[in-house]
DNA sequence: GTGTGACTGCGAGTCCGTT
DNA sequence: AAACGGACTCGCAGTCACA
């Protein structure tokens, strides 16, 4: 059977690409998710485990949405 | 500009949906799901706000994607 | 079968810094 | 610009008794 991708490594890499694509660099991001920088330094590198209303912050930061965010 | 509906209400929407489509209680969802039972019923409630850790659990148990559980 | 208050442990999330 | 660490606060994860 196929093994589920690790929802945090969905979620860094579309985070990532989002971010990139707006030219944002980790600290902009954060600024404007108002969302600490380590933190977002942290979920990009895996080691986090945020919860839902954070990712919906960065959606909106990211001009996209939460369901975006988390597709594999 | 729309305000956003709070991601947590879009989760407990998606949820319930699918667990009555799927014809199990919150006792049943909770059981596949391997989560507590009353945090089902927390969640269902707007009154927890999970992890996407916990999201990605409903979603097998739901048979659906993390993705589609907080698709608005 | 579900809602709810209360509880503990640990991780979510922040703030300081260095590399 | 980003990874990484320590120390901190508070809220989430997970459970229980009871209604």
């Amino acid at each position: 059977m196929a093994r589920m991708e690790d929802v945090r490594a969905i979620l860094a890499r579309n985070i990532k690409a989002a971010r990139k694509r707006l030219n944002l660099s980790q600290e902009d991001l954060a600024a404007r998710a108002e969302i600490d920088r380590t933190y977002v330094s942290g979920i990009e590198r895996q080691v986090r485990n945020p919860t839902i209303t954070v990712v919906a912050k960065f959606a909106e930061a990211l001009e996209t949405t939460t369901s975006d965010l988390l597709t594999g």
